[in-house]
DNA sequence: GCCGTTTTCGGCCCGACTGTTTTCAGTCG
């Protein structure tokens, strides 16, 4: 068992406990271990069992509970607070917004077991008569309720990537079985690497149509319902998966017809004809095009751009050569500053470590006083002194206050060599406020990048309303880099604003966000939403060099 | 339930903000 099912089984016991009122402080150690948990740099299950009560934050009783969790894959205590929890109420953890205290009320004043009943019941107006609720609260836990039906059925990219790869080998390896020579590729939104993922769409090209169809229900990791010229499955999970069994013939056409969105495919061909089409750059050539790789297929302006031969060659992975915005131990990250500086520089091959700690505002996550600052700093020239070439650039990842301002004066600010400013706190305000707010973040001259501009967290959380063209504009002005926080939850940036930010020749940058050394591989998800946006390696600030993005910290930085 | 001793039990506690209150509780990162 992994850590972080340990982490969330002892997180859900906390919430349980206290939808039951127990012992606040019992609760409070169980919810503390769930942190600490989440924090090892180590896999529990590797530690000898009677060494894990030497942990800090774990005793005896967790301990015992831990061992249980990785012998049995279980928890009585859990089940058994379960068995005494309608499974409605349970759901309701997961709405943002309303925490056990306040679930508690819905569930035990109100007598609301469901999260049906509960949209009903702020629909009908009832949650103003409980004691701690007002017109406010039952507004917002509506709108968190339909943002959260919303999300029904919908994944993050990251979240199916692993299951659609192993589904598309088993499948090769089936239809090899019947056709050897068959074609398959992904469809639909996941080729076209879209942040949130409704339907998996697979087209299989074979001229043995009719054998693949007849066996298609019998191939096992699925269970297969024939439909309209498909089949189609919904996982448990709730996740739908569509494949299209087409001619061997047809398959270029079918699979360029069912990646791109709908406007996209007609414009193209009604360009290129019907075909017969060998292959999708026939079909692009045929429409007076040049190839338009399958992430931009959007109806954006990418017609436009590929009729003038002006699209841009997107980024790869390959092109990144460092890696700005992350953290280490001195704040809320789970391995140290040399650990995350040694796999930047060994494992993933980059030239560069930005690293980017809490500021002292962030007292929950051990945000970096001044004098720890300085500590830091002291630790970064040593081990650059270590691990030259390598360079770890001296970064913080700033609050940006509820003002505006930065967390630090300027004789602070200037000892860095860049600093991301983001907002962490007080996330609800409206749009002229978070404008405002960030605006002044933006115009502080020692901010070098934007951090997370919106806040949101995809399927979850919508992220504060801001004015995206005055944000943009004035990141141009004041030659502000935009981040594209490359966590799959995030990806914000939004990529529906890459192109804008790029017109005003605003620099973007794919920043991990990475708390821990396996933390940089998300950067992979922010490449796939910088290609939907339409970004070059030369337009990426990570993708500058060593000495390129020394260069630009330095003509950034005030005198 | 954990910790740190005062080796047997008492103390554990982020701060800002918001919405609900009329002085404070719940939630968040």
């Amino acid at each position: 068992m992994e850590n972080k099912t340990i982490a969330r089984t002892l997180r859900l016991l906390s919430q349980l406990m206290e939808l039951h009122e127990e012992n606040p402080f019992k609760i409070k150690s169980v919810a503390n271990a769930y942190f600490k948990v989440d924090k090892l740099p180590f896999a529990l299950r590797d530690k000898p069992l009677d060494e894990l009560d030497k942990i800090e934050g774990i005793g005896k009783g967790l301990a015992s509970k831990i061992v249980e969790l990785l012998q049995t894959g279980e928890l009585q205590e859990l089940n058994e607070i379960l068995d005494r929890t309608p499974e409605g109420v349970v759901e309701m953890l997961a709405i943002k917004g309303i925490g056990p205290k306040k679930i508690f009320i819905i569930w035990r004043t109100l007598g609301i077991e469901s999260i049906g009943e509960l949209y009903y019941a702020c629909n009908e107006n009832r949650l103003i008569e409980a004691k701690g609720f007002g017109l406010k609260t039952q507004e917002e836990i509506k709108s968190a309720i339909e943002f959260k039906l919303a999300a029904n059925g919908r994944f993050l990219y990251a979240q199916v990537e692993g299951f659609a790869k192993t589904l598309f080998t088993q499948l090769s390896v089936w239809t090899a079985n019947i056709d050897d020579l068959a074609l398959l590729g992904f469809a639909g939104q996941y080729r076209r690497a879209c942040e949130i993922i409704d339907e998996l769409e697979i087209v299989i090209g074979t001229e043995q149509i009719d054998a693949i169809k007849q066996n298609l229900p019998a191939f096992e990791p699925l269970s297969l319902i024939e439909a309209e010229n498909s089949f189609i499955c919904t996982t448990e999970a709730g996740f739908r998966i569509k494949l299209h069994v087409v001619e061997k013939s047809a398959f270029y056409l079918q699979w360029f017809t069912l990646t791109g969105n709908t406007e996209h495919v007609e414009k193209v061909l009604a360009l290129a004809g019907n075909g017969p089409f060998a292959n999708e750059e026939e079909i692009y050539s045929k429409a007076g095009l040049t190839f338009i790789e399958p992430e931009l297929r959007e109806d954006f302006d990418e017609i436009e751009l590929a009729k003038a031969n002006k699209l841009p060659t997107l980024i790869q992975y390959e092109d990144l050569k460092g890696s700005l915005h992350n953290h280490s131990t001195w704040s809320d990250g789970v391995h140290t500053l040399e650990q995350m500086a040694m796999y930047c520089k060994e494992n993933l091959n980059l030239q560069y470590l930005g690293i980017c700690d809490h500021s002292k505002t962030a007292v929950y996550a051990k945000g970096l006083n001044e004098q720890r600052v300085f500590g830091q700093h002291q630790e970064i020239d040593e081990l650059n002194k270590k691990l030259a070439p390598f360079k770890i650039f001296k970064g913080i990842e700033s609050d940006i206050l509820s003002d505006g301002s930065l967390d630090y004066s300027d004789d602070i600010l200037k000892t860095f060599d860049f600093v991301v400013a983001s907002v962490h706190s007080n996330l609800r305000m409206d749009e002229a406020k978070a404008t405002a707010r960030l605006l002044k973040a933006i115009e502080n001259p020692y901010t070098t990048i934007l951090g997370h501009p919106t806040g949101r967290l995809l399927l979850s959380r919508a992220g504060y309303p801001i004015d995206y063209k005055k944000i943009i504009d004035a990141c141009a002005a004041n030659k502000v880099v935009i981040e594209i926080n490359a966590n799959p939850l995030r990806l914000d940036l939004d990529w529906r604003w890459h192109r804008y930010a790029l017109e005003k020749s605003v620099l973007l940058s794919v920043n991990p966000d990475a708390h821990r050394t396996e933390g940089f591989h998300d950067m992979h998800y922010g490449i796939l939403v910088a290609r939907k946006g339409g970004l070059s390696a030369d337009k990426c600030l990570n993708a500058f060099t060593l000495e390129e993005i020394t260069a630009y910290f330095n003509s950034k930085r005030p005198n």
